[in-house]
DNA sequence: ATGAAAGCGCTAACAG
DNA sequence: CTGTTAGCGCTTTCAT
């Protein structure tokens, strides 16, 4: 049930249009130079005019390439993975590849999608992997050129491109440590993934390089991904009998839950927690008082991915070790008086 | 270059490492109720062992479906976008299919990736077409069991999956000309999109419902999908000698850029101008002042727009003439006091 | 400059 | 129960 309709017509078809053998019309359509003038173009016409569309499982039967590259991402509603989603693909676009976007978010999920797109025989994968990714998954991905892309997982590719979590959080941390802030509390993801470990460590580390007690640290580690926990965390804190003087999130689902937490109270003037939030969105411009945000190149980062992958698909070059790590800015966004 | 590595196993080398015929191997995966037990365990092992992947393009020579079902999008940023991408991809995973997502905003590029999703035999499409597709679009399309979602083409199927936007815009102005607003500026899409013109068309019959004069209706029409022209008709309208008590938007991206365009002037007590946006976002929340959201089932909307193809393909049914008109709801943000 | 034929990996019809 | 064979649409020798 591929397609239907009058049917998608063959090169056969073609060919048999115009009294002609297929190999003919194979050579006529990838401009064989041995092909008469006169015969091409009529080819061409005909091809058109009978609505002929390349068939690719064929042509890849007889070893052409895809041109397809996967995508697999845990969420694609999440702004920061909808920029990489449409980075890449402009960037697969441009080269002449498709970009085929999967959403998963569970190792189950991975590993069904990661099949599809080995057995559709996509040429690259670029992957931001689950936690903890199936022995399934791992070795069918052993097989074709993948990178991973913000998370890192041992049990894959040694390519991986990716931000300086570690420095994320601590840059962010410090950032509140030198305004004289001294109870912070970290609103972030659990230690499941890798990229939520480092950037819990950047917190911490910013304790400890101001030379301060951790004691002051706030944690509440959860599910990066559920806005319900950031919501519930935010909430706690402000209700708590020596709230925070600054909360500062992990994660970029975590900060807007929080924003939504805080907004949901009347403005204390001169109470409100200073902030610093993971991500950086055009909806930050109107928080009603003062936030800064850990912003990141991602689209930079997902174009020098996207790039990186196709270049070694072109030459045929094997997938070695590479690490690309993209450094933060942090943007501060006050409200006009 | 499909796939590397040691390259991928094939049926036939899971066969000659047991030293049986392909087709046994063929049937065994396929749970053929001929094969003997022992047979069946035997290739299932040797499979998994040897790492083998069905071969998509040579089942779909034999005949088979791809499974995949492509959605063209012009824009995967766009939240509205993203949430129909989420909501399609897990209803095709739940049916066993596999969306391919695609983003074209131009009509060169959707008829290069329809063609794409074409050769590759794409099982059906769900499309939200540019204004104008390529002639050659249709053509390819025409052989292609798809459905229009949101915006609707006359020379695309007849099946159509979306919202009403006339009424969409009548409620939202109603709702503030029953406010008692007589000044109201709506910021939209031009009338090149299907979606453009009947929104437009709602808020102006909103005016005439209510035996009001055009007069107080300014309009300020542009690119729908372009922030800049929010940005730049909302400061317009907030310098102008006498501004409208009332601004309207009529495309979710618009909505982010008037309120980031308020955002960046000082608040101005009791003058601020009333508002209705298009969309709804968890970062309404936390907007400064009183605003009107609307509203719309977009999740809804995508996961009946998928299941209803899918229906179509497994059943092998034609795909009729069909439309499913989903209605808005105003939902209304106030600041905590 | 063009045609004939082989074969990619798989499934299904036909033979044992 | 299992093997043999044909053929899906295409590209690519090898022959004209």
């Amino acid at each position: 049930m591929a397609a239907r309709g009058p049917g998608m017509v063959t090169a056969r078809q073609v060919a048999e249009s115009l009294g002609v053998a297929v190999s003919t019309v194979g050579r006529a359509l990838a401009d064989d130079p041995r092909i008469s003038p006169r015969t091409r173009l009529a080819v061409r016409e005909a091809a058109e005019r009978l609505g002929y569309v390349e068939n690719l499982p064929a042509q890849m039967m007889r070893g052409g390439s895809s041109r397809m590259i996967g995508l697999m991402l845990p969420d694609i509603r999440n702004s920061f993975y909808a920029t990489i989603a449409d980075a890449l693909s402009t960037c697969c676009d441009a080269a002449g590849y498709q970009l085929v976007v999967s959403i998963a978010d569970s190792a189950e999920a991975e590993a069904r999608h990661v099949r599809q797109l080995a057995s559709a025989r996509a040429a690259g994968i670029v992957i931001v992997p689950t936690p903890a990714p199936q022995a399934e998954t791992c070795a069918m991905l052993a097989r074709i050129p993948h990178v991973q892309l913000l998370r890192r997982v041992r049990e894959l590719s040694p390519a991986w491109f990716g931000i300086d979590d570690m420095e994320c959080l601590r840059a962010g941390t410090a950032h509140l440590i030198a305004r004289g802030h001294r109870r912070i509390a970290y609103i972030g993801g659990s230690g499941d993934y890798s990229t939520g470990a480092d950037r819990l460590a950047g917190f911490r580390r910013a304790f400890t390089e101001a030379g301060l007690d951790l004691a002051g640290a706030i944690e509440h580690l959860g599910p990066p991904a559920d806005p319900r926990f950031g919501a519930e965390a935010a909430a706690a804190l402000l209700a708590a009998a020596d709230p925070p003087s600054a909360i500062i999130t992990g994660a970029v689902q975590l900060t807007g839950a929080v924003l939504q937490a805080i907004a949901g109270r009347p403005l204390s003037e001169g109470r409100e927690p200073a902030l610093v939030g993971f991500g950086d969105e055009p909806s930050f411009s109107w928080w009603r008082g003062e936030l800064t945000a850990i912003a990141m190149p991602i689209q930079e980062l997902a174009q020098a991915c996207g790039g990186w992958l196709i270049a070694r698909l072109e030459t045929g070059a094997a997938i070695e070790a590479h690490a690309s790590i993209a450094s933060a800015q942090l943007v501060e966004y006050r409200r006009a008086s």
